[in-house]
DNA sequence: TGCTATAGTATACTAAAAGATACCATAAGA
DNA sequence: TCTTATGGTATCTTTTAGTATACTATAGCA
């Protein structure tokens, strides 16, 4: 299969994932279901609350997540992946077992180079 | 399969996938095979000969393509994906396809939204 | 009465990415 | 001699992404 690059729609999938920490969210709420706001920023650790707000609401756009928000005090609001969201996971999926291929690939290529260094050294 | 988000290798992958030009970049050389600088500048309209370079040095420092210079007059530098850079294909297939997919789900939701708007004003 | 929890918003700031533009070397050809 | 082609680099400005910090509302509890 070759993708005709002028009818390219890698960016679509690609604009939808991108951000410091979508990828990380969207994990999250793959792996647990529905999470709530602060839950959320607990595990996504070193976030602010305005980013995880505009990164939810963006999701929540694309209709990528689903925001459920219960009337009491202390507000309740619910985060989790819709159908649609879901059909993500493939993608995901893909990019996490490329990364971790490519953690091996950098630590051969590392080795590499230390191996040359010392063989340049003797 | 879950993946765990701690151990997340996603932003591997997106790392380098990411930046305005590196997908397109990357689906010409997958169709072409090899290309020289300059086709590749006319093959991505809009971008500049410094973000060229720039996505193209940041490409070959991960291993993804190959640059070959002839030493000659004009110079010709020829860029081509290596085949470490061709287990990325999968995940650019897979973001095709759900950009395909996004582009339907798109248009039924604007379509939806016309309807309300229609049905409002009756 | 004052404190806590939740899910935010508002404002100001810094850092990183991208864009615009000008510049360079040099052989071949008009 | 001037122009063109190629594959860049250097410098500056603009745009976008991300961070830090302060502020809000209100029920329940001590």
């Amino acid at each position: 299969m070759t993708i005709e690059p002028d009818l390219c729609k890698v960016e679509d999938a690609l604009g939808i994932l991108v951000g410091k920490w979508k990828p990380i969210i969207l994990l999250h709420l793959l792996k647990d279901g529905t999470k709530r706001f602060s839950d959320l920023k607990r595990s996504v650790p070193g976030i602010t609350q305005k980013m995880l707000t505009k990164q939810l609401r963006e999701l929540e756009e694309e209709d990528i997540i689903e925001r459920v928000v219960y009337p009491q005090v202390p507000p309740k609001v619910e985060y989790s992946i819709t159908e649609y969201g879901m059909s993500l996971k493939p993608i995901l999926e893909a990019m996490h077992e490329w990364g971790t291929q490519h953690t091996l690939h950098k630590q051969q290529k590392s080795n590499n180079e230390a191996l040359k260094t010392v063989s340049s050294n003797e």
